[in-house]
DNA sequence: TTAGGGTTAG
């Protein structure tokens, strides 16, 4: 490697005045040659690692480091380019540190996450001959957790120092992400002034808590808002799986005067890929390629674009971003995995895997749940234990419940239910959790265990684990058999539980609009035109062969009332609802919040054969691509 | 020198 230092010609005058005092990044420096005064600018403008390395060697060379300023800047610079230990060589060698110097190399580890050597630094630091002021409290409390975060507030108190507004919001920030909400919110009434930062904090803490309300109130009573607060609001919607409050906050900021950022990119992209709207995505992404917009095409926001084309079912558009990034990190081949995993494109997703490999990077623990996941779509059970086996030996990765998790749905859907539940028997001092236990019992009612999934079911509802699924999955299982004393005796379980079964809900994009129907839906203006359209289509699906699998319907009805029941299922309106309004051969794309059941299935492998159109669907957990009376899984799911 | 917002998942 060429470097500036070693290959630029000796100087031929060795007097330190010759040298230009306004250096571009790009100047090269001169052995021996520097002035503290020349060293500090140069830090000041260094931007890359390359020449921080360059500058630091000039430095050395012209014997400067002793000096206080240099030495302090030099320290600042690697600390500002993420290099925490290189920082940290430096300061041990630095001779009596100053505040300035603890402070730096506090705040070095802390906005790096290693926070434990943060707080080593600190607690050293009370014990030399420096005393921390409200600079050094606040990078110290970015490294702490509420139980020596109070430690630290202790002090603050002590040195009367918890007033100043950055002490005071760094407190406010440390509580809220310890979750003590009463704790933060104190502290911020307690401010004589709510600077906009603070707030922030106070909405992110309300956020994180899932009290969207609150966090919405602080939110609306700022006058003067910047992106990080429209930001905060945002990502606290999309976290919290309001994705349409998201998109519409993300709409109002592009009428005020914040301009969005890359943060607010990745929270509204991540909106988007919830509602599965693809119109909106796309919007987003020519937004990003508008050079005036200012927000960088970097491994975050390509792997967030990725991430909403495949769920907004646009794998291609998924694969031409992936294909197209230059720099892909760890996380975007992960996302990219679990997107060819989502769409049954199981080979596509392990060739993936190979690749990555093959290039030298490491996987994730979330790497191999794309994986597993992959193979649990499309049945490759030896294949999957070889990739858990694989984890484990080459990468060091010691399974979790997720990766349990994947194994047992892997195991389930391919019918070894037994082998499933020997293996969650066997998981050493891991938990086994309710999603667990619901994959599993959804393999007992594909496979008729009986047995098992009462044994499961009681285990579960005893736990404490049961959700509307479980109780769901166990009536379902009990009408299968037609033994509707059963069916009530579960349903009012679950009535005395207070547990509520999630409506089934389907979404349909229609040009730039998204239209949402519940089971039985008939609020739509079209509602006529929907079901004269669904009884058109039982017809002719019927002629095809379609006989209604009314196993499933929950309640004891006549058989023509099940029938009545399955053909109002949310997904169906949709459909009905998207055949009507588009042209012939227009592809369909619905999202729906639950599992697509066997019977919709069905029927919408008729539907697409008769329509002929493409139909694609999002359920709970993958894609389904109905074409030409067939569907991508291969009715493997 | 200092405080607030952020990617992948069964």
């Amino acid at each position: 490697m060429s470097h500036a230092l070693f290959t630029s010609p000796p100087p031929t005058n060795t007097t330190t005045t010759t040298i230009p005092f306004t250096f571009s990044p790009s100047t090269r420096l001169r052995p021996s040659s520097l002035l503290p005064e020349q060293a500090s600018l140069l830090l000041s403008q260094c931007t890359t690692a390359r020449r921080l390395l360059e500058i630091h060697a000039a430095i050395l060379r012209s014997e400067i480091l002793h000096h206080t300023v240099v030495n302090f800047r030099l320290q600042k610079s690697y600390a500002s380019l993420g290099y925490a230990d290189k920082c940290q060589i430096l300061f041990r060698r630095t001779p009596d540190p100053n505040v300035f110097f603890w402070t730096n190399a506090i705040h070095a580890h802390a906005i790096q996450g290693l926070c434990f050597i943060a707080r080593l630094l600190f607690t050293e630091m009370l014990s030399s001959d420096a005393t921390p002021n409200g600079y050094t409290l606040s990078a110290a409390l970015k490294a702490c957790r509420l139980s020596f975060g109070k430690v630290v507030h202790g002090y603050a108190i002590k040195q009367s120092l918890h007033t100043q507004p950055y002490v005071a919001t760094a407190l406010l920030d440390m509580y809220a992400r310890g979750g003590d909400v009463e704790a933060a919110r104190f502290l911020f009434d307690e401010m004589p002034e709510q600077p906009i930062v603070s707030t922030t904090a106070m909405i992110t803490c309300y956020a994180k808590q899932g009290d969207l309300a609150q966090a919405r109130q602080l939110f609306d009573e700022i006058s003067q808002r910047d992106s990080v607060c429209w930001n905060a609001m945002m990502d606290g919607y999309a976290q919290y799986r309001k994705p349409n409050e998201a998109v519409n906050l993300f709409r109002q900021m592009l009428k005020s005067d914040s301009r969005p950022n890359e943060v607010t990119i990745l929270a509204v992209l991540s909106a988007i890929a919830q509602i599965g709207c693809s119109s909106s995505g796309k919007w987003v992404h020519s937004f990003i390629k508008n050079k005036d917009n200012r927000i960088q095409l970097n491994t975050k926001v390509g792997n967030a674009l990725i991430d909403m084309y495949y769920k907004c079912g646009n794998l291609e558009d998924a694969c031409l971003v992936f294909d197209t990034m230059k720099e892909k990190d760890i996380v975007v081949w992960n996302t990219m995995i679990a997107g060819y995993a989502m769409h049954g494109q199981s080979q596509k997703a392990l060739e993936l895997f190979d690749m990555l490999r093959f290039r030298g990077l490491w996987p994730t623990d979330i790497t191999f749940i794309g994986v597993l996941n992959a193979c649990s779509h499309a049945g490759l059970v030896e294949q999957g234990y070889r990739f858990f086996r694989l984890m484990k030996v080459e990468y060091k990765i010691e399974p979790k419940v997720e990766h349990y998790g994947c194994m047992v749905d892997l195991l389930g859907r391919a019918g070894l239910v037994e082998e499933a539940y020997d293996l969650i028997l066997g998981m050493n001092g891991i938990e086994p959790d309710a999603i667990m236990w619901g994959s599993l019992l959804a393999s007992c009612r594909l496979y008729n265990k009986m047995s098992l999934a009462e044994k499961i079911a009681n285990h579960v509802v005893s736990k404490g684990y049961a959700n509307s699924g479980t109780y769901v999955l166990l009536s379902n299982i009990y009408a299968a058999l037609g033994n509707w004393e059963k069916v009530t005796s579960v349903r009012q379980l679950m009535k005395e539980s207070g547990v509520q079964k999630d409506p089934g809900c389907s979404a349909i994009e229609l040009g730039n609009k998204v239209f949402e129907f519940v089971v039985g839906d008939r609020s739509h203006p079209k509602s006529r035109k929907i079901y004269a359209m669904l009884d058109e289509l039982n017809a002719v699906i019927k002629a095809h062969g379609y006989v209604p699998d009314t196993d499933l319907v929950l309640h004891d009805l006549e058989e023509a009332e099940k029938e009545k029941a399955l053909k109002v299922h949310s997904e169906r309106l949709a459909v009905a609802f998207g055949l009507i309004s588009t042209k012939p051969g227009t592809e369909i794309k619905i999202m729906k919040n639950l599992r697509v059941c066997v019977d919709c299935h069905n029927a919408f492998k008729l539907i697409a054969k008769v329509t002929r159109r493409k139909i694609v669907v999002r359920d709970r957990s993958r894609f389904h691509h109905f074409s030409e009376g067939l569907c991508s899984c291969g009715d493997y799911w």
